[in-house]
RNA sequence: UGAGCAAGCUGAACGGUCGCGGGGGCGCUAUGCGUCAAUGAGGAAAGUCCGAGCUCCACAGGACAGGGUGCCGGGUAACUCCCGGUGAAGGCGACUUUAAGGAAAGUGCAACAGAAAUAAACCGCCAACUAAGGUUGGUAAGGGUGGAAAGGCGGUGUAAGAGACCACCGCUCGGAAGGAGACUUCCGAGGCUCUGUAAACCCCACCCGGUGCAACAUCGAAAGGAUUCCGCAAGGAGGGUUUGUCCGACCUAUAUCCGAAAGAUGGCUGGAGCCGUGCAGAAAUGUACGGCGUAGAUAGAUGACCGUUUUAAAUGACAGAACUCGGCUUACAGGCUUGCUCAAAAA
RNA sequence: GGAGAAAUACUCAAGUAGGCCGAAGAGGCGCCCCUGCUAAGGGCGUAGGUCGGGUAACCGGCGCGAGAGUUCGAAUCUCUCUUUCUCCG
């Protein structure tokens, strides 16, 4: 599967909320879980806090980035919701991807 | 040189590697996959404050209610917008601001203060009477209150005063000239009778039907619901649809209609379009010719790294299309251009 | 994306045909009664934010989301902005 998934539905991010692991630093949230399907999905929140439009798309864009390159290092398949704190707003891209690459090693999904 | 005023432009460019959206070409085992070269956020995309297109409701009709606009002329599809002018206010000036009709159509309101607030005698001034205290009358020049005090200022006049009278200014009316008009200028007359507020109700003139792409149409369509009464019929009552209300209009018996959540397709981008040149015009703008093809997503596409150039700075201000246009308003690092004003210095 | 509503003291709020309005009322707060003590209950009462002045009592200015405007005068009328909330498939 070449292009990254992406989790839509409410349901399946409160399932995460409610039932997934979670792990934490000071510009993001990672929740997650192990799924059934055959790929991986990602989903990912900023708020309304966090900025404007211009703001919460550059954050997203670089949450994307960020796992767009580690994707092919999942060994297992998972769902995982990346939520941005309101530091974010300043984080450049280094920041970004530095934090979630430690969340993941942190979580387990990423040796 | 300093300070300032006005108008306008701009809001980095190019290349490489990986990656994303929709569309196109080509290939293959063809509702898919691969590959190729293009293309892909703004001046405000924002606020949603106006005006339209377009959608459905009747082809948008009538009355009332409600709302909007408000000096004049022009522009525009239209406007609460734009351009030019008039008046008023502010600034030494360039220039700026201006919801700028009507207060002798009517109603309301004007707290406190003050003698008195649309109507006048508290103090004062003057006269008469009185032994005096004071009483009666005249008087709006002076005092004080107030946002506002009975046209202003100077003189004549008078017991003291007063448009009572006079000059100038203001106001109203009439006439003449100029102008397309708002209005301006001049002349004459009149009486000072007439406070403010219409972003209070209101009057006058003009304009506005509702609904907003989450509209709306098509596909799909479960549970369930609706299709009433009188009459042979025409029609009537009732019910439903449309608006804030009423009228009016339309629908109302055998197979059609309605129908939650969730979904697919269309609407969805070629349009009052953009650029250049000429012409008309004082300008807004109009018009002729030539050229361009310039986002269309549906949890929502532009990012990461590196290099080069320009630069004072490129790690970049305000900021992300959601049916589409025309404006307005608000936010904004800076940079550039043009015209003009004041002050100082020099000539 | 579109349509609409609201903002007043620490909280909930009344006040909107402009003027004795800077704030009614309630919670809260303080004091008293009741009790061995407390809670509950009852009674009474004040100030309210901020800046300046004053030893203090108190006095003055500005404050009704923010900024302009109309008016002699604005919580109230008009415009612009900010924030919060609701509805529309």
């Amino acid at each position: 599967m070449k292009n990254t998934l992406s989790i839509k539905l409410n349901r399946d991010f409160r399932r995460l909320y409610y039932k997934g692991g979670c792990v934490g630093s000071d510009i993001l949230v990672v929740y997650y879980k192990k799924t059934s399907l055959p790929y991986s999905r990602l989903g990912i929140t900023v708020g309304k806090k966090i900025g404007g439009a211009v703001v919460r798309n550059r954050v997203k864009r670089l949450i994307r980035e960020s796992y767009r390159l580690i994707e092919s290092e999942i060994s297992f398949k998972y769902d995982i919701v990346v939520v941005a704190r309101s530091k974010c707003a300043e984080a450049d891209y280094k920041a970004v991807s530095g934090s979630l690459k430690r969340l993941l090693k942190k979580s387990g999904i990423l040796n």
